[in-house]
DNA sequence: CATGAATGAGTTTTCATTCAT
DNA sequence: GATGAATGAAAACTCATTCAT
């Protein structure tokens, strides 16, 4: 058993050695090298962890949706245990969100990358497919205890979700100069909720 | 006097094959004789036309957003000689914008790939910023009409060109059966004005 | 004949914008696009003037050597107007030659290449070859005047001449402060006056 | 232990192989994958051992006058355990000079190279100037020993190494019909030694 | 498991040369 | 004569991958 924790260590450190690559350089960019350095351990090494440098990429992102998904679900339990009624929850849902995902700066700056890649590679796509839909779904289903029209839940639902990725977009690509991020993924948010 | 216009055709020639090949590949990995080949022109020209292939990649972003700017002009031009009241001439403006830039697959998925370039490249990422900026004054400046507001507009403006650029990366990541993009693009649209 | 003329101040202006050229770069480092940028003319006209690159750096050669053998002759004419005696003429000659020649930096800088070019090309090696013959002969037979063996004053020309070029090499790769170039040329040269 | 061993022999393996190549081509004329032809190994290795091609071109050349200076202390050792008196030393001096340095005609082919080298790029000139300093300082010492006047030592040291490295020079651009290279070296260091 | 030497395919770039206008 | 576009060979360099130790 420890065997198999150490080799999943190892693993998973070398996952977080590209994680901090790419706040540098974009994959295509980042050598099996770099990556072996900033994990500290020999480029060797990633051969016999990884079958090639396309599945350190795919594990990568693999862990990285998971991560949040993890992430996602811890806060959920902490809050349910919380009473809060249906509104609030959704409220403290767009707080979890725009604090922990959209404003995450590291977060997103890895998140144009996948998309990127994702957009020609079908594999990488369907990995992310899979975590947007659980997302608009996890979404759908909280506005559906505040409203009466699952249809319309779900239409917010998508299109709430792709503001929230446009804003994260923005966040990185704009400068703080150019309008107030948070001030605007609050105030739409508080429109999204009246309109439900 | 034709020299300057031949010379400027196969500047955009070369552009134009880089504007294919980026619908099959990344730019990191389409090599300048791909370009050369999509052009039908020899690989050493390429040398002649662009200083290096990162100022090709410069080049051609200017040229996408210069080209859709036009668009957006000419088409800012006819709509103003028609005579549309202020409510309509967002309508009009959202219409233009779902099916001649957001739906538009072949330039979201371009888009995706200048998001990613912007995220790690300044020089591009201030060519990106500045079209941006244009694009949420002008919008701006629409709701403006509509509304007693101006900072209230400009933070819808955000948002909604946010929300624009997320549904522009959900047209390419997700499978049309996820929802119905053109739906909820409309959909959300009417709420937007409605809000006003 | 003006024609001709033309055509030769062509090729000299060509050749004179190498000369200039090989002051910051070695010829193999030397395109044939900065020759001609230099001598302010189109790159093809190079072609037409001459056959490749090779042979600008042929004529070159011959050019530069033709023209310090033209400035020794009308030096040569103008001090045997002045009614010098042998010796006297011989302290005239190594003045001649240590401020125009030996200490003259760019004329130093351009032999050292071409000493390099000649160690491999023995086209260039033969017209080189040529010249340090007559330079020595020129001196043995100055030396003859002042000497009764023949053969001594060829090895001491021969000897003389070696320790010109090894003198205009340190000027060119030796710091002043290493030691001083005037001073070791003159005094060194006084020294084989003596000795003769 | 071994291993850095192994390293260094391969280094030195691929700068012989470089030392080999400069006898047929200068350095610019010589192709990364000609050193790696000549060193037998393949051309990725070059890049595997060496930062570029300009690391391998300062190693050799470093490498080279590391070379030299060793074989001189060598000599000096053997030397210094025989019973010289100070001007049988200086004849010894010249003749080990003569023989191994001067008049090895690979080695001035490849010193040429190294002028040229220098002559436009100053980190070359640096080492190049350092080695020559200390060729005119060691001559000097030993000049110092039969003479009164240091200040005149020194001059007719580097005067003596300018000659030196005149000769080297023709014997490789001049043929031997020119004059007898030999003779005139002792000839001439002949009364160099007598005029101190 | 770990290391680092070795391989070779592929990439960008430079450039002499040609040639149509 | 002059121009500058076009060609293609060759260069330096990168790097994923393999493998012996």
């Amino acid at each position: 058993m420890p065997r198999i924790k150490d080799h999943e260590d190892k693993k998973n450190q070398i996952l977080e050695a590209l994680n901090q690559c790419l706040q540098e350089k974009p994959f295509d960019q980042t050598s099996i090298k770099d990556i072996a350095r900033a994990a500290d351990v020999n480029h060797g090494l990633l051969h016999y962890y990884f079958k090639n440098k396309e599945d350190i990429l795919t594990q990568y992102i693999k862990y990285v949706i998971d991560h949040y998904k993890t992430l996602f679900n811890d806060w959920l339990t902490a809050i349910e245990a919380q009473n809060f009624n249906e509104k609030e929850l959704i409220e403290e849902f767009f707080d979890f969100m725009n604090s922990r995902i959209t404003l995450n700066k590291k977060l997103s700056k890895v998140f144009i990358e996948i998309w990127e890649i994702a957009a020609y590679n079908s594999n990488i796509r369907s990995i992310l497919q899979q975590a947007y839909r659980e997302w608009i779904d996890t979404l759908s289903e909280m506005l559906n205890t505040v409203t009466k029209d699952p249809a319309a839940a779900r239409q917010v639902s998508a299109a709430t979700v792709a503001f929230l990725e446009g804003m994260a977009l923005f966040s990185i690509i704009l400068t703080p100069d150019t309008f107030d991020f948070n001030q605007v993924l609050t105030g739409f948010q508080k429109k999204i909720i009246e309109s439900l």
